[in-house]
DNA sequence: AAGTACGTGTTC
DNA sequence: GAACACGTACTT
Protein backbone atom coordinates (compact mmCIF):
# COMPACT_ATOMS: atom_id res chain seq x y z
CA UNK A 1 0.00 0.00 0.00
CA UNK A 2 2.42 2.30 -0.06
CA UNK A 3 2.10 4.22 -2.81
CA UNK A 4 -1.29 5.09 -1.68
CA UNK A 5 -2.54 7.71 0.73
CA UNK A 6 -5.42 6.91 2.16
CA UNK A 7 -8.25 8.53 4.42
CA UNK A 8 -10.43 8.03 6.05
CA UNK A 9 -13.52 9.65 7.06
CA UNK A 10 -16.17 8.61 9.75
CA UNK A 11 -19.37 9.25 8.58
CA UNK A 12 -20.16 11.99 11.23
CA UNK A 13 -17.38 14.13 9.57
CA UNK A 14 -18.15 13.42 6.80
CA UNK A 15 -22.10 14.47 7.21
CA UNK A 16 -20.56 17.59 8.76
CA UNK A 17 -18.54 18.51 6.28
CA UNK A 18 -20.99 18.65 3.75
CA UNK A 19 -23.45 20.11 5.88
CA UNK A 20 -20.98 22.99 5.90
CA UNK A 21 -19.98 22.98 2.30
CA UNK A 22 -22.87 22.00 0.61
CA UNK A 23 -25.19 23.20 -0.67
CA UNK A 24 -28.94 21.93 -1.21
CA UNK A 25 -28.53 19.52 -3.47
CA UNK A 26 -27.48 18.40 -6.81
CA UNK A 27 -27.45 21.06 -9.38
CA UNK A 28 -24.41 21.92 -9.41
CA UNK A 29 -23.48 22.34 -13.69
CA UNK A 30 -20.44 20.39 -13.39
CA UNK A 31 -22.29 16.76 -11.78
CA UNK A 32 -22.28 15.90 -15.19
CA UNK A 33 -18.25 16.53 -15.72
CA UNK A 34 -17.03 14.03 -14.58
CA UNK A 35 -13.51 14.36 -15.97
CA UNK A 36 -10.25 14.62 -14.72
CA UNK A 37 -10.72 18.10 -14.09
CA UNK A 38 -14.97 17.98 -12.93
CA UNK A 39 -13.28 17.05 -9.96
CA UNK A 40 -15.59 19.71 -8.05
CA UNK A 41 -18.45 18.25 -9.46
CA UNK A 42 -17.70 14.97 -7.18
CA UNK A 43 -19.34 16.98 -4.39
CA UNK A 44 -22.44 17.08 -5.86
CA UNK A 45 -22.93 13.44 -5.30
CA UNK A 46 -21.30 13.90 -1.90
CA UNK A 47 -23.97 16.74 -0.70
CA UNK A 48 -26.45 13.79 -1.70
CA UNK A 49 -24.57 11.66 0.56
CA UNK A 50 -26.22 12.89 3.71
CA UNK A 51 -29.30 11.88 2.95
CA UNK A 52 -28.39 9.28 1.92
CA UNK A 53 -26.65 8.38 4.95
CA UNK A 54 -29.91 9.43 7.09
CA UNK A 55 -32.09 7.02 5.19
CA UNK A 56 -29.01 4.49 5.46
CA UNK A 57 -28.67 4.69 8.86
CA UNK A 58 -32.61 4.17 9.81
CA UNK A 59 -32.72 1.22 7.24
CA UNK A 60 -29.55 -0.32 8.20
CA UNK A 61 -30.81 -0.07 11.41
CA UNK A 62 -34.03 -1.98 10.58
CA UNK A 63 -31.86 -4.28 8.82
CA UNK A 64 -29.84 -5.55 11.29
CA UNK A 65 -32.56 -5.82 13.57
CA UNK A 66 -34.48 -7.83 11.33
CA UNK A 67 -32.45 -9.98 9.13
CA UNK A 68 -30.89 -12.30 11.06
CA UNK A 69 -31.16 -15.49 8.51
CA UNK A 70 -29.97 -14.19 5.85
CA UNK A 71 -27.78 -16.00 4.64
CA UNK A 72 -24.68 -14.47 5.59
CA UNK A 73 -26.11 -12.15 7.33
CA UNK A 74 -24.20 -9.67 9.86
CA UNK A 75 -26.28 -7.94 12.49
CA UNK A 76 -23.37 -5.72 13.22
CA UNK A 77 -20.47 -4.07 12.98
CA UNK A 78 -18.68 -4.02 16.67
CA UNK A 79 -16.13 -3.42 15.10
CA UNK A 80 -16.89 -0.62 13.51
CA UNK A 81 -16.38 1.95 16.19
CA UNK A 82 -12.92 0.49 16.76
CA UNK A 83 -11.89 0.50 13.50
CA UNK A 84 -13.01 4.00 12.76
CA UNK A 85 -11.02 5.49 15.74
CA UNK A 86 -8.54 3.78 14.37
CA UNK A 87 -8.69 4.66 11.17
CA UNK A 88 -9.28 8.07 12.29
CA UNK A 89 -6.60 8.06 14.62
CA UNK A 90 -4.51 6.89 11.84
CA UNK A 91 -4.83 9.06 9.37
CA UNK A 92 -6.02 12.53 8.87
CA UNK A 93 -8.47 12.37 6.20
CA UNK A 94 -11.07 14.00 4.62
CA UNK A 95 -9.75 17.73 5.38
CA UNK A 96 -13.33 19.74 5.30
CA UNK A 97 -12.10 21.62 2.33
CA UNK A 98 -13.53 21.64 -0.92
CA UNK A 99 -9.61 21.76 -2.59
CA UNK A 100 -8.49 19.21 -0.83
CA UNK A 101 -11.73 16.94 -2.30
CA UNK A 102 -11.16 18.65 -5.47
CA UNK A 103 -7.43 17.62 -5.48
CA UNK A 104 -8.68 14.04 -4.63
CA UNK A 105 -10.87 14.11 -7.53
CA UNK A 106 -7.76 14.68 -9.28
CA UNK A 107 -6.18 12.11 -8.15
CA UNK A 108 -4.17 10.65 -11.27
CA UNK A 109 -5.82 7.26 -12.26
CA UNK A 110 -4.43 4.87 -14.33
CA UNK A 111 -7.65 5.28 -15.67
CA UNK A 112 -9.46 7.98 -15.60
CA UNK A 113 -12.63 6.54 -16.61
CA UNK A 114 -11.97 4.11 -12.89
CA UNK A 115 -11.82 7.20 -11.14
CA UNK A 116 -14.92 9.10 -12.83
CA UNK A 117 -16.86 5.68 -11.89
CA UNK A 118 -15.75 5.69 -8.27
CA UNK A 119 -16.41 9.15 -7.99
CA UNK A 120 -19.71 9.27 -9.29
CA UNK A 121 -20.67 6.22 -7.95
CA UNK A 122 -19.04 5.76 -4.72
CA UNK A 123 -19.73 8.65 -3.87
CA UNK A 124 -23.12 8.41 -3.23
CA UNK A 125 -22.48 5.24 -1.37
CA UNK A 126 -23.27 5.34 1.45
CA UNK A 127 -20.61 2.32 2.00
CA UNK A 128 -17.01 3.50 1.78
CA UNK A 129 -14.88 5.24 -1.05
CA UNK A 130 -11.62 4.11 -1.70
CA UNK A 131 -9.31 5.68 -3.84
CA UNK A 132 -6.79 3.34 -5.22
CA UNK A 133 -3.12 3.76 -6.10
CA UNK A 134 -2.98 5.16 -9.72
CA UNK A 135 -1.60 2.78 -12.18
CA UNK A 136 1.43 3.08 -13.81
CA UNK A 137 -0.42 4.21 -16.60
CA UNK A 138 -0.78 8.27 -16.15
CA UNK A 139 -3.66 9.15 -18.08
CA UNK A 140 -4.13 12.83 -18.33
CA UNK A 141 -7.05 14.07 -17.05
CA UNK A 142 -7.66 15.65 -20.47
CA UNK A 143 -9.76 13.15 -21.72
CA UNK A 144 -12.37 12.47 -19.70
CA UNK A 145 -15.33 10.93 -20.64
CA UNK A 146 -14.34 8.58 -22.72
CA UNK A 147 -15.46 5.84 -22.39
CA UNK A 148 -13.62 3.23 -23.24
CA UNK A 149 -10.07 2.71 -21.71
CA UNK A 150 -7.65 0.96 -23.73
CA UNK A 151 -7.19 -1.62 -21.56
CA UNK A 152 -10.73 -1.81 -19.99
CA UNK A 153 -12.08 -5.15 -22.28
CA UNK A 154 -14.67 -3.74 -24.49
CA UNK A 155 -16.68 -7.25 -23.73
CA UNK A 156 -16.85 -6.44 -20.22
CA UNK A 157 -18.38 -2.98 -20.19
CA UNK A 158 -20.58 -3.70 -22.87
CA UNK A 159 -22.45 -6.45 -23.27
CA UNK A 160 -21.29 -9.01 -19.95
CA UNK A 161 -23.00 -6.25 -18.21
CA UNK A 162 -25.87 -4.54 -19.35
CA UNK A 163 -25.84 -2.03 -16.68
CA UNK A 164 -22.64 -0.98 -17.71
CA UNK A 165 -24.58 0.81 -20.39
CA UNK A 166 -26.63 2.81 -17.37
CA UNK A 167 -23.74 3.35 -16.04
CA UNK A 168 -21.97 4.71 -18.81
CA UNK A 169 -24.62 7.19 -19.45
CA UNK A 170 -25.28 7.91 -15.43
CA UNK A 171 -21.73 8.50 -14.79
CA UNK A 172 -21.63 10.91 -17.71
CA UNK A 173 -19.59 8.84 -19.98
CA UNK A 174 -17.55 8.30 -17.21
CA UNK A 175 -17.10 5.90 -19.24
CA UNK A 176 -15.90 3.70 -16.32
CA UNK A 177 -18.98 1.69 -16.51
CA UNK A 178 -17.37 -1.50 -16.39
CA UNK A 179 -13.85 -0.56 -16.29
CA UNK A 180 -14.24 1.75 -13.56
CA UNK A 181 -16.45 -0.56 -11.88
CA UNK A 182 -13.88 -2.09 -10.25
CA UNK A 183 -13.18 -0.13 -7.48
CA UNK A 184 -14.47 -2.48 -5.94
CA UNK A 185 -14.98 -3.94 -8.71
CA UNK A 186 -18.16 -5.47 -8.30
CA UNK A 187 -18.94 -1.86 -6.22
CA UNK A 188 -18.99 0.00 -9.15
CA UNK A 189 -20.86 -2.05 -11.15
CA UNK A 190 -23.09 -2.75 -8.54
CA UNK A 191 -24.02 0.66 -7.66
CA UNK A 192 -24.27 1.29 -11.69
CA UNK A 193 -27.20 -1.06 -10.77
CA UNK A 194 -28.98 1.26 -9.09
CA UNK A 195 -27.53 4.12 -10.40
CA UNK A 196 -28.67 2.93 -14.05
CA UNK A 197 -32.32 3.68 -13.48
CA UNK A 198 -30.76 7.46 -11.77
CA UNK A 199 -28.58 10.19 -12.56
CA UNK A 200 -25.31 9.24 -10.97
CA UNK A 201 -25.61 12.99 -9.07
CA UNK A 202 -28.42 12.03 -7.49
CA UNK A 203 -27.59 9.82 -4.45
CA UNK A 204 -31.21 10.27 -3.89
CA UNK A 205 -32.31 8.06 -6.25
CA UNK A 206 -30.82 5.20 -4.83
CA UNK A 207 -33.40 3.00 -3.28
CA UNK A 208 -31.13 0.73 -1.26
CA UNK A 209 -28.94 2.80 0.90
CA UNK A 210 -27.38 -0.77 1.72
CA UNK A 211 -26.25 -0.70 -2.11
CA UNK A 212 -22.19 -2.28 -1.64
CA UNK A 213 -20.18 -0.44 -3.32
CA UNK A 214 -17.65 -0.78 -0.83
CA UNK A 215 -15.52 -3.69 -0.06
CA UNK A 216 -17.22 -4.01 2.93
CA UNK A 217 -20.76 -5.26 1.68
CA UNK A 218 -19.85 -7.43 -0.28
CA UNK A 219 -20.12 -9.68 -3.27
CA UNK A 220 -17.63 -11.45 -1.56
CA UNK A 221 -19.90 -14.78 -2.25
CA UNK A 222 -21.79 -13.97 -5.49
CA UNK A 223 -18.29 -13.20 -7.03
CA UNK A 224 -18.41 -12.25 -10.87
CA UNK A 225 -21.20 -14.09 -11.86
CA UNK A 226 -23.37 -12.08 -9.21
CA UNK A 227 -21.89 -8.56 -10.44
CA UNK A 228 -25.63 -7.28 -10.22
CA UNK A 229 -27.25 -8.92 -8.37
CA UNK A 230 -27.27 -6.88 -5.37
CA UNK A 231 -30.07 -5.96 -6.02
CA UNK A 232 -32.34 -8.37 -4.61
CA UNK A 233 -33.82 -6.20 -2.59
CA UNK A 234 -31.62 -3.89 -2.59
CA UNK A 235 -29.80 -5.70 -0.02
CA UNK A 236 -27.06 -6.13 -2.33
CA UNK A 237 -25.36 -9.23 -0.80
CA UNK A 238 -25.96 -11.23 1.88
CA UNK A 239 -22.31 -10.88 2.85
CA UNK A 240 -22.01 -7.50 4.33
CA UNK A 241 -18.89 -8.01 5.59
CA UNK A 242 -17.60 -10.05 2.54
CA UNK A 243 -14.85 -8.51 -0.20
CA UNK A 244 -15.55 -7.98 -2.83
CA UNK A 245 -14.52 -11.16 -4.84
CA UNK A 246 -14.87 -8.48 -7.63
CA UNK A 247 -13.67 -11.27 -10.47
CA UNK A 248 -15.74 -10.56 -13.56
CA UNK A 249 -17.48 -7.02 -12.06
CA UNK A 250 -14.14 -5.47 -11.50
CA UNK A 251 -14.20 -5.22 -15.33
CA UNK A 252 -10.56 -4.43 -14.94
CA UNK A 253 -10.60 -1.35 -12.56
CA UNK A 254 -7.25 -0.53 -11.28
CA UNK A 255 -9.33 -0.44 -8.15
CA UNK A 256 -10.90 -3.55 -8.64
CA UNK A 257 -11.81 -5.29 -5.82
CA UNK A 258 -8.93 -6.53 -5.70
CA UNK A 259 -7.64 -3.87 -4.80
CA UNK A 260 -10.38 -2.71 -2.07
CA UNK A 261 -11.02 -5.87 -2.34
CA UNK A 262 -9.04 -6.27 0.89
CA UNK A 263 -10.11 -3.82 2.57
CA UNK A 264 -13.73 -3.92 4.27
CA UNK A 265 -15.10 -1.36 5.51
CA UNK A 266 -17.98 -0.67 8.44
CA UNK A 267 -20.86 1.61 6.68
CA UNK A 268 -20.07 5.27 7.58
CA UNK A 269 -16.52 4.44 7.43
CA UNK A 270 -14.79 6.27 3.90
CA UNK A 271 -11.53 5.60 3.03
CA UNK A 272 -9.40 7.40 0.67
CA UNK A 273 -6.72 6.35 -0.93
CA UNK A 274 -4.97 8.71 -3.19
CA UNK A 275 -2.73 7.26 -5.38
CA UNK A 276 0.19 9.58 -4.75
CA UNK A 277 2.67 8.49 -7.01
CA UNK A 278 5.53 9.92 -4.72
CA UNK A 279 4.86 11.20 -1.87
CA UNK A 280 2.64 8.59 -0.90
CA UNK A 281 1.45 8.08 1.77
CA UNK A 282 2.00 5.52 4.28
CA UNK A 283 0.75 2.06 3.88
CA UNK A 284 -1.26 -0.28 4.91
CA UNK A 285 -0.29 1.03 8.18
CA UNK A 286 -3.39 3.13 8.47
CA UNK A 287 -6.14 2.05 7.01
CA UNK A 288 -5.56 -1.14 6.63
CA UNK A 289 -4.96 -2.22 9.71
CA UNK A 290 -8.22 -2.34 10.49
CA UNK A 291 -8.60 -6.00 11.60
CA UNK A 292 -5.34 -6.24 13.40
CA UNK A 293 -2.27 -5.22 11.66
CA UNK A 294 -0.39 -8.44 10.66
CA UNK A 295 -4.07 -8.79 8.92
CA UNK A 296 -4.18 -5.83 7.84
CA UNK A 297 -0.98 -6.30 5.65
CA UNK A 298 -1.66 -9.21 4.68
CA UNK A 299 -4.69 -8.58 3.30
CA UNK A 300 -3.32 -5.52 1.37
CA UNK A 301 -1.01 -7.81 0.05
CA UNK A 302 -2.88 -10.17 -0.80
CA UNK A 303 -4.39 -7.58 -3.27
CA UNK A 304 -1.49 -6.08 -4.00
CA UNK A 305 -0.61 -9.35 -5.58
CA UNK A 306 -1.67 -9.28 -8.41
CA UNK A 307 -1.35 -5.57 -8.89
CA UNK A 308 1.02 -3.18 -7.80
CA UNK A 309 0.75 -2.95 -4.13
CA UNK A 310 3.25 -0.90 -3.12
CA UNK A 311 5.63 -3.73 -2.52
CA UNK A 312 7.82 -1.91 -2.59
CA UNK A 313 7.82 -0.32 1.10
CA UNK A 314 5.09 -2.71 2.45
CA UNK A 315 6.10 -2.60 5.62
CA UNK A 316 5.00 -6.03 5.65
CA UNK A 317 8.01 -7.44 7.83
CA UNK A 318 9.27 -9.98 6.25
CA UNK A 319 5.95 -11.84 5.10
CA UNK A 320 6.19 -12.98 2.04
CA UNK A 321 2.85 -13.33 0.06
CA UNK A 322 1.19 -16.60 -1.59
CA UNK A 323 -1.71 -15.58 -3.33
CA UNK A 324 -2.19 -12.58 -1.09
CA UNK A 325 -1.23 -14.01 2.23
CA UNK A 326 1.43 -13.49 3.66
CA UNK A 327 3.25 -16.28 4.27
CA UNK A 328 5.93 -15.97 6.74
CA UNK A 329 8.24 -17.66 5.22
CA UNK A 330 11.12 -17.34 6.92
CA UNK A 331 9.53 -18.15 10.18
CA UNK A 332 7.93 -21.14 11.31
CA UNK A 333 10.62 -22.65 10.18
CA UNK A 334 9.45 -25.46 12.11
CA UNK A 335 11.37 -28.51 11.26
CA UNK A 336 8.11 -30.67 10.42
CA UNK A 337 5.69 -30.95 12.58
CA UNK A 338 2.61 -29.24 12.59
CA UNK A 339 2.93 -26.47 10.78
CA UNK A 340 -0.23 -24.15 10.72
CA UNK A 341 -1.33 -23.38 7.04
CA UNK A 342 -1.77 -20.46 6.20
CA UNK A 343 -4.87 -18.61 4.78
CA UNK A 344 -5.10 -18.60 1.00
CA UNK A 345 -5.83 -15.28 0.98
CA UNK A 346 -7.91 -15.27 -2.30
CA UNK A 347 -10.91 -16.80 -1.40
CA UNK A 348 -14.00 -14.77 -0.34
CA UNK A 349 -13.61 -15.29 3.83
CA UNK A 350 -9.70 -14.56 3.26
CA UNK A 351 -10.48 -11.04 1.75
CA UNK A 352 -12.86 -10.30 4.19
CA UNK A 353 -11.16 -7.82 6.73
CA UNK A 354 -13.89 -7.48 9.48
CA UNK A 355 -15.44 -9.55 11.63
CA UNK A 356 -18.49 -10.18 11.72
CA UNK A 357 -18.91 -10.08 15.35
CA UNK A 358 -21.50 -12.17 15.52
CA UNK A 359 -20.75 -15.44 15.13
CA UNK A 360 -19.83 -17.85 17.65
CA UNK A 361 -16.05 -17.55 17.05
CA UNK A 362 -16.33 -13.84 17.22
CA UNK A 363 -18.43 -13.90 20.05
CA UNK A 364 -16.09 -16.21 21.83
CA UNK A 365 -12.80 -14.92 20.81
CA UNK A 366 -11.13 -15.44 23.74
CA UNK A 367 -11.99 -18.65 24.64
CA UNK A 368 -12.99 -19.90 21.14
CA UNK A 369 -9.93 -18.89 19.89
CA UNK A 370 -11.42 -18.76 16.35
CA UNK A 371 -11.37 -16.52 13.81
CA UNK A 372 -14.84 -15.02 12.34
CA UNK A 373 -16.57 -17.63 10.47
CA UNK A 374 -17.18 -15.64 8.02
CA UNK A 375 -13.47 -15.12 7.16
CA UNK A 376 -12.53 -18.22 8.01
CA UNK A 377 -10.54 -19.17 4.58
CA UNK A 378 -12.05 -21.76 2.40
CA UNK A 379 -8.72 -23.61 1.96
CA UNK A 380 -8.52 -24.54 5.85
CA UNK A 381 -11.61 -25.54 5.86
CA UNK A 382 -10.75 -28.17 3.90
CA UNK A 383 -8.46 -31.41 4.96
CA UNK A 384 -4.89 -30.99 4.96
CA UNK A 385 -4.03 -33.61 2.66
CA UNK A 386 -7.06 -32.64 0.03
CA UNK A 387 -6.27 -30.60 -2.59
CA UNK A 388 -3.76 -28.95 -0.56
CA UNK A 389 -1.31 -26.67 -2.68
CA UNK A 390 -3.12 -23.85 -3.21
CA UNK A 391 -0.20 -21.89 -0.11
CA UNK A 392 2.59 -23.71 -2.25
CA UNK A 393 2.48 -21.61 -4.97
CA UNK A 394 5.54 -19.78 -5.45
CA UNK A 395 4.56 -16.30 -3.55
CA UNK A 396 5.02 -14.13 -6.18
CA UNK A 397 2.86 -15.96 -8.73
CA UNK A 398 -0.87 -15.03 -8.27
CA UNK A 399 -2.92 -17.51 -8.95
CA UNK A 400 -5.68 -16.96 -12.03
CA UNK A 401 -8.31 -16.84 -9.64
CA UNK A 402 -5.96 -13.78 -8.29
CA UNK A 403 -5.50 -12.36 -10.95
CA UNK A 404 -9.36 -12.40 -12.17
CA UNK A 405 -9.21 -9.73 -9.62
CA UNK A 406 -8.04 -7.88 -12.22
CA UNK A 407 -9.75 -8.85 -15.27
C1' DA B 1 2.91 -10.91 27.12
C1' DA B 2 -1.07 -10.50 24.55
C1' DG B 3 -3.75 -11.22 20.57
C1' DT B 4 -4.95 -13.97 16.69
C1' DA B 5 -5.92 -18.01 14.45
C1' DC B 6 -4.98 -23.09 13.07
C1' DG B 7 -5.40 -27.95 14.58
C1' DT B 8 -7.71 -31.22 16.88
C1' DG B 9 -10.42 -33.60 20.33
C1' DT B 10 -15.03 -33.67 22.27
C1' DT B 11 -19.85 -33.09 22.32
C1' DC B 12 -24.32 -32.98 20.37
C1' DG C 1 -20.90 -33.48 10.47
C1' DA C 2 -21.29 -29.06 12.67
C1' DA C 3 -20.32 -26.55 16.76
C1' DC C 4 -17.55 -25.91 20.48
C1' DA C 5 -13.45 -25.85 23.51
C1' DC C 6 -8.82 -25.97 24.21
C1' DG C 7 -3.81 -26.40 23.04
C1' DT C 8 -0.59 -24.14 20.72
C1' DA C 9 1.80 -21.90 16.79
C1' DC C 10 2.60 -17.48 15.17
C1' DT C 11 2.84 -12.49 15.17
C1' DT C 12 3.23 -8.06 17.16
Amino acid sequence: MSGMTSGVCVESDLSSMLQRSSAPSHHHPNHHGYSGQGQVSSLAPMLDYTTEMDRYRSSIASFYKTNVNMNMNVTNFPQSAKLAARLAAATPIFPPTAARLGAMAATPWGCHDNMNVNMNVNMNHPAAMFWGRPKPVATAPTHHHHHHHPSATPGHMTSSHPHSTSMHQGGGGSGGGGGGGSSEGGGGEKHGHTASSLPVTQGTAHHHPMAPSNGNFLPGYSAAADCGVMNKQGHAHPDMMGLSEGGSCNGGGVMGSSFLGGLGLPPGVIVMAMGSAGGGISDAGSAFQMTGGQRALTDCQQLANPSPCPSSSSPSSSGVTAGGVALSSSSSSSSGAKRKRKRCGVCGPCRRLINCGVCSSCRNRKTGHQICKFRKCEELKKKPGGGGGTLERPPSVPTGEAFRWFF
